[in-house]
DNA sequence: CATGAATGAGTATTCATTCAT
DNA sequence: CATGAATGAATACTCATTCAT
């Protein structure tokens, strides 16, 4: 390990985001360009020159952003995951029935994988085990507890299944997520009402 | 061809393998490495001498018997398939009920996700998009149309939903997907009881 | 010039040094910065953001004061070397024996190491030789020439050996930088008494 | 930080040396071409290919019998320091007078600066602190430590100066550098008599 | 004048692949 | 056949220097 410690170069995994329009743009030109090569072929089968020069920057700027490339992976898994998190959380109708609650969730999430498609492919259809960090995975647990949780007042109101939540969990979101990469790989057409098709059927798996 | 591919490419496709009993155990032990090694860190994230020393072989050996790395993944790709393949298929009860097909191939592929936990995380618990050669494609096609066939008759026996199989087929493999996927990463248990319970819940969402 | 220089090498020699005073303190920090990081990590181990970090200016303004990293590594050996002289020359007893110009010359060094160590361990602790300028290089032998002068002149006088002036410059000047790096690497204390008996040990070596 | 554990890129500190006559080749060239770089540019300012490249080997070559360029030059630095101690201890005259015992220490040094005059201006003539390792450090103090017995014994027979022997050790050894790289920047001449002369000087700097 | 974001050639190190033994 | 030492292109990351602001 070399001796010269780097006083202008933060470890922190976070470096301050410059605040300029300029600066701003960069930044959203990197994660863009690295979502985009991620979801093509990996975050190991990913070079960082190969970022830079698709979101048009020099190959050093990445650093000038992300402390390393794994920083720049987890913020992207970060920005993701919460923007699906917002997206299905804003004003969801918590005094619902569980099949109208289903029904907004399957939607919700059906909309964010057609509106952004490459942060669904990049979230679910890879495998991050090998590089996400704390922050990640905290994240990952909150998301799995609120589900968890969403379950199981449902199922006290008798509404859905009572069985392990967590079996429930892995059906209803390895259904949606077959779902994706069908359409991803094999020509499926996801279309609204393929969607709502799909949903009904998935209703059915869950319900008493 | 990966976009890292190397300067000094190999020049033939698919080196004969060689038939004695040693040479056999040589290939099946370098398999079984990479397939362990594949898993734990992807394909790119793992280096072909690690292979070579998990298998306890030179690393040169692995040339002998593979054109290349990529060469290497695939035919372990084309090989946990059809093996899933003939899991499947030996035997099965063409004569029976939609229920009883489903509920066959559901065990059969438990088993194998059971028995076969490796191959069965390399097969689906990870994205082959970036190295997957014209042959590992054209088995995935062939098992998809097998599955399309199988759905469409059952459909026309109006034993299961009459939508876009493709569809029905997302749904079934990736709900099974994601239980495995839970049982990996968020400790789901997944007992004998346990896949009951689910192929019930799955049946319930293509069933008429 | 380094085997290692940058392909957008700085086109001009040395810049005009502003002389207002606010420029006269930047030009004096950066100086101040370069001594210490240079001491502390030496020359290629010091990053110019560093400097411009420590000396409190942006990384660009230190172009302004000098042309390159190597430019200002030459101006402080320069700058140091000069006023290590200035402090031995400056009203030296000429006309005193050699006992006592010995005792003064060693005196007054010892002063220099102890009042501005960061100045004599950047001299004398490295190896400049990769990144010295002719003009460094003349002003090092000037002061060389100047020691051989006054140790000739000595000489003559019978008041030192008659042998090569430059062995004796050697053996002096040497045993001065041992104890120094003594001092440093291996916690010998250099007071008033220890600077004493050293010098009267070193006269002994040369002495006739 | 990569997830990749390379299992078969050992981390300890010294790889095991090949033993074949090819092996021990290359890793002496090696070592070879470094000592030249480190003595001509430092340690800091030189490129591990271009250590590679005077070496005759691929860059990746060096990595086989160094862990890191830091392996690398502790390595060095550690056999040249052995090599000298060695020299320096066989059939030392333990029972001679302080007198003798110094000309040969001074004998043994002049020697192997004449022979191996990259080594002794590698150990001596370059400031290692920035990358020594616990062992090379280790090994430096097993050294003084031995200097300081010979000079505590030699005080005890009244033979030389009763001050504090670091200061002693910092006039003799800082001596004999100054006159080394007098030789090497100014061109003295180190021949026998020199060596000789330069010996009875520095006995009279530290006799009684 | 001063800045610091941006750059791209440079750094240490890794690894897919070859080939002499 | 099998090996593993050797290779050099490729990797992640750094840094001297420039230039738009």
């Amino acid at each position: 390990m070399s001796p010269r410690a780097r006083a202008h170069a933060p470890s922190t995994a976070r470096r301050p985001a410059p605040t300029t329009e300029r600066g701003a743009d960069k930044r959203e030109a990197i994660l863009q360009a690295a979502l985009e090569l991620f979801v093509e072929r990996g975050f190991h089968g990913t070079a960082v020159p190969e970022v830079a020069e698709r979101a048009g920057v020099g190959a050093g700027t990445i650093y000038r952003y992300f402390a390393s490339k794994e920083a720049l992976v987890n913020e992207l898994y970060q920005q993701q995951k919460s923007r699906l998190l917002a997206r299905i959380l804003r004003d969801f109708p918590v005094a619902a029935s569980a099949r109208e609650q289903f029904g907004t969730l399957w939607r919700r999430m059906a909309a964010y994988a057609k509106e952004e498609p490459l942060g669904f492919a990049f979230l679910e259809l890879h495998n991050h085990q090998s590089y996400l960090d704390a922050d990640s995975k905290a994240l990952e647990e909150r998301i799995t507890q609120f589900g968890l949780g969403f379950i199981a007042q449902a199922q006290a109101r008798g509404d859905i299944r009572a069985v392990d939540p967590m079996l429930l969990v892995g059906i209803v979101m390895g259904a949606f997520i077959g779902l994706v990469r069908r359409s991803t790989e094999c020509g499926l057409v996801l279309d609204d009402p393929a969607w709502t098709t799909a949903e009904q059927c998935v209703w059915e798996a869950i319900r008493v």
